[in-house]
Formats: C-alpha cells, structure tokens, sequence
DNA sequence: GCCGTTTTCGGCCCGACTGTTTTCAGTCG
C-alpha cells in the first residue's frame, strides 16, 4: 500500500478537526494540525523514511505517538485512532467547520442539542428558527448562517495570488489618498508570495484623526463589511475576497508587519523564542515581559528591529513558514534568495508559430525591453497537434529564421528549442537528429495524466536519458485549483536529474507555479538547478517571470541554483554540457 | 501530543471584534 504525505496529513487534520469538535486538549489538536502542515511540506515521502529505517521522531513536532501513527497509516493506509474518532461523529461534521463563525464548540452544539450532522440538516434547521434558541447562538448568526450556505461561502476557499494582487494595489493607491495617512502596506500570504491566498492583508499607519477606517469600509468594491472597528476592519470585495485592514502607529509598524505577514507558525515560534527570553511579541511592538503593567516598549518601528530583539537577522517574507528559516538564520545560514533583477532570459516561450499570439521578433523585443540577454522559443512538438505542433520540417524551417533574426537583432540572443512531448513509452516527439541541432530540448508531459506513479516516473526516467534531454518542463503538471498534479515520484525524478546533470522547470505561470516550493528546496539539496520560465504564448505573459521568482525564493533558491540567471555564454556552454556537445 | 543547558512534568502565542452578551465566550487571523 502506497500512502502518501498528503494523506496522512489529511489524516492528522480530520483527526484535529474531530478532536477539536470533541473539546479536547487544544494543545493536542495543535499537535496534528502542526504534524499535518510538517507533513506536506517534509519534501521527502515518509513511506520512504521508514522504508530507509529513518527515525521519524527526529522530525521536529513528531514524537513517538505521531510516529507510531505514520508507521501504521504506511502499513495499513488508515488510523485507529481515526476511526475511532470517525464512530463518534456523523462524517458530514466537518464541513460544518468550514462555514464562518462556525467554529468547534458551536459545531458541537448544534450536533448534540439539534442532532445536526450536514449542511443540507443545518440549512433546515436555521430556516425554521430553531438554530437561534440554542445556547451561544442568535438571530443574527443563524441568519449569516443561512446566507453562507446560500453563497457556498467557506473560510477556506483561496484564489490565485496573481489573481487577487490587482485588487490588493487598487485598494492600496485608494487608502494612500485618504487624509493623514502615512503608510500603507500588503502583509499577509500575498507578501510572501504564497501560490494561493485566503485573503488581502493592509496595514496602514494614520495620524489619530484620519478617517480611514470608514473609508476603507465604504470602498466603492465592497460587497459585505465583516467587522468595522476602530484598529481592525474586514471586508468583502465583490470578487469574493475579504481583505484586513489594520491601523498601527508607527513605532508599531515593523511589529504589526512581522505579525500580519506571518505565517502564523513563524509568528508562533518567534514569540516563543522571544519568551525564552524574557520577551513578549505582539502586533505593537517587542516588550520586556514579567511586569505587571507598563510593560516597556524595546522595539518595534522596523521589522529588523524586531528579529533584532530575539538575536535573529531579519528573515524575508517567502521564508517565514517556519520550515527551518529560523534555525537558519539563527546560524547565519540564511539563503541569498534569488531576485527578479538576477534573471538574465527566459527559455520556455510559444510564438504565432505555434499558440503563441506574437512573432519571434515581437517575443524577443519585448524581452529585451524587460532587460533580458536571450531568450528560447520552444513551439511545441508535432504530436500537439491542435495547438500547431512543429513537426521537423516546420522546426528546420523556424530555425532558419532565428539565424536571420539574430543576425540583425542587436541586444538579444534567441535560443533554439522545442517543447517536446514526452511519448508514452519516455521516448521523444521528434528526431535525434534534428533535436541535437537545437540549443535545448524541454521535454513535456501532456498526455496520459492517469499512468501510475512508477509508470510515469519510469517513463520521465527514460526521456531524461535521451542524450538531447536538457530540461522538464512544469514537473508535476499540476494547474492550481483546478488540477491535481500526476502521480509522480519527484524524489527519484530529482536524483536522477542530479546524475544525469538536466535541469527542471519551474514554470512561472500564476496558475501552474510548478515546482512547489518543496521541489524547489528537493532540487537545490540535490544540485539540480532550476530554471525560471515563462512559457509565455504571448509578449505580456513575460511578467508572469516575478511569480516564477517568487516561487523559487519560498524554494529557497539563491541565483546560483537559478540556471536563466547564468550570462549568455556561461548559459549556452551549460544547455551544450547537458546535450553532449 | 510535543518538548526540555532552568525541566521527563507542566508548560504550550497573542489580541481584536462580534454578539451569543450585561462581563465574557467564541471565532478568527
């Protein structure tokens, strides 16, 4: 039985979840949920831990209880301690959490006293008023209660963050002209660059007789004010996103910055060593603790001063995740991340030739506009041949025009590639002989999603070995939100990439985002560079380079795991290494 | 349930807003 990581974290949230519900220790519940979240992001699958007679107790946050229960769900796909859990309650229990305002105790309430079990029973339930009687509850919450179910809205419910941003700096210019405000700043899950966010995070700084808090609650897009309060304010916008507003003073500002950029698991585990210390950390500021009152201010005006307090170098935002960034930085072993400015090209990109939208010239010019050295078209090969697949005539030919564009474009390299498709059996789309006269070869996955995992991995095994093979594109074929990446073996994937000395995409499309930053983390360990493409199909999908760099700095990625950040020359004699020339 | 150069027991981050409410619990981030 194969059981993955994200399945035993799953595993580790229901039992929370029921756990919770129950009225349990809340520290034990913290147990599986920060287990869960360790879990997912381990990088390494646990199945192979164990099979490899690693001590899964020197993973911080598992003990020999949680141990135990991973050796268990590896063995028999399930928890005891799941089920047990699972006999108590009706299995529709959970979604109930998901609603707002609905958290575990009234969860529980609503079981017990109405012998709700769904959503569908609790929708019933509030129409005939019986929620409203019950203890902790009331009219009005069993009135946005039936207005969540009838929206299908959830607390969980996320978008993509290149989707939401727009928002979040329109609303930021708005503030910014409101009278007496200072400062106004994106925090949250957008600053550090998560793939997805739950909501917009803005702090704003405001002298005492601003009105900002009332304008921001009237904001021309607001859907639905949440909460209106004199330092914190939430609303809907129309597009379904709730934003945060909060109102720091400035000595306050680097405080409330570390506090609401989070995650709340950094926030956590600063705060603790901060206590070590004889520290409190809170949104307003570092204070001296053990006081009974005026506690004293020690800091808090910049972010640097606040890691300052707890002996820390300040942590970049994509970092704070609490997954080693401050047991690094305690040593001083923080990594340079990688910058938008260090990107020297682009190297996965389609022109009218294929789907793209713009000609080689327009594709390059615009990429020279944005700074770069070169750039690589990589149509897609025969096989896709609804999207206007190159075949080896077509590509001979696209060739040739390159040469004559390079020859009279100044400033910019064009590259020549091809996306091609990774066949079913691991073997190429193309030729040897006409894909050994390119400069790169991005080997693709677009067909048979469903291959079970050694399958697929055999067969990406395979087409890495081709001796043109010089990078995987989008590695997991994953669209967020809406596809769930192909089963794949990545660890052995990313070793075999380090032996063979390929490169792997991390593709920058806000809706692929493919490396995880996990992978990212993977490959960098195993001195597999990465390269930061576009895959642009068209002159503007170029800026989609910043997620890209986002991605990879929550990888960890400093420029030199980053291949596009080589120069030219270095590039090109690094793209020959991988194709035997 | 985890964790430990103060500890193997007794801790475990901290505060705002709402309405369930008339002094506080529940939820949320």
């Amino acid at each position: 039985m194969l059981v993955h990581n994200a399945e035993i974290a799953a595993m580790f949230d229901e039992i929370a979840d029921l756990l919770d519900i129950q009225g349990a220790n809340p520290f034990r519940i913290r147990a599986y949920r920060n287990a869960a979240r360790t879990v997912q992001g381990l990088g390494r699958e646990l199945s192979d831990m164990l099979a490899g007679d690693e001590d899964l107790t020197d993973i911080p946050g598992i003990g020999a209880d949680l141990a135990a229960k991973i050796v268990e769900a590896v063995e028999t796909g399930g928890m005891e301690t799941l089920e047990k859990l699972r006999r108590q309650f009706p299995p529709g229990i959970t979604d109930l959490l998901r609603l707002p305002n609905l958290g575990p105790k009234r969860v529980k309430a609503l079981f017990q006293d109405l012998k709700i079990e769904s959503l569908k029973q609790l929708e019933a339930a509030a129409r005939e008023g019986k929620v409203r009687n019950l203890a902790g509850f009331g009219e009005k919450l069993e009135q946005q209660i039936l207005e969540s179910i009838k929206s299908k809205a959830d607390t969980g419910r996320r978008f993509l963050r290149a989707a939401v941003e727009p928002y979040a700096h329109a609303l930021v210019q708005y503030l910014e002209t409101v009278p007496g405000v200072e400062t106004v700043a994106i925090a949250g899950s957008c600053r550090r660059a998560r793939e997805t966010v739950g909501d917009i995070d803005i702090l704003a700084v405001a002298d005492g007789k601003s009105q900002v808090m009332d304008r921001f609650v009237r904001y021309d897009e607001m859907a639905e004010v949440l909460a209106h309060g004199e330092t914190k304010s939430s609303i809907v916008l129309r597009t379904g996103v709730q934003v945060d507003l909060r109102l720091v003073e400035e000595k306050s500002l680097g405080a409330a910055m570390v506090y609401f950029t989070g995650s709340k698991a950094h926030n956590i585990a600063i705060r603790k060593r901060a206590q070590e210390r004889g520290l409190k950390i809170n949104e307003y500021g570092v204070f001296s603790a053990g006081e009974e009152k005026d506690e004293p201010y020690v800091a808090g005006r910049t972010e640097k001063d606040v890691y300052a307090t707890i002996d820390l170098p300040f942590i970049p935002p994509e970092l704070r995740e609490d997954a080693g960034e401050i047991e690094a930085a305690e040593k001083g072993k923080l990594p340079k991340l990688v910058e938008l400015d260090d990107i020297r090209g682009d190297l996965h990109m389609h022109t009218a030739e294929s789907d793209g939208k713009n000609s080689i010239r327009e594709m390059a010019e615009a990429a020279r506009a944005r700074g770069y050295e070169y750039i690589a078209v990589t149509e897609h090969s025969r096989r896709l041949a609804m999207v206007g697949g190159l075949d080896e005539k077509r590509l001979m030919k696209q060739m040739e025009e390159i040469d004559r564009l390079n020859a009279t474009l100044k400033g910019i390299a064009i590259l020549k590639g091809i996306e091609v498709d990774v066949l079913d059996d691991g073997g190429l789309d193309l030729p040897d002989s006409v894909l050994a006269k390119l400069d790169l070869v991005i080997g693709s996955i677009h067909s048979q999603f469903r291959f079970t995992s050694d399958r697929q991995t055999e067969r990406v095994l395979r087409a890495m070995d081709h001796p043109c093979f010089t990078m995987l594109a989008h590695p997991t074929g994953r669209l967020l939100l809406e596809r769930e990446p192909y089963e794949l073996d990545l660890s052995r994937v990313i070793e075999h990439a380090a032996q063979r000395g390929c490169f792997l995409e991390l593709n920058s499309h806000p809706l692929r985002l493919d490396l995880t930053e996990t992978s990212c983390r993977m490959a960098k360990s195993q001195g597999v560079r990465v390269c930061i493409n576009t895959d642009a199909h068209g002159t503007t999908d170029l800026d989609h380079m910043v997620y890209g760099v986002g991605q990879a700095r929550r990888g960890w990625l400093g420029k030199k795991d980053v291949l596009n950040t080589l120069p030219l020359k270095s590039l090109r004699a690094a793209l020959a290494k991988t194709m035997g020339k």
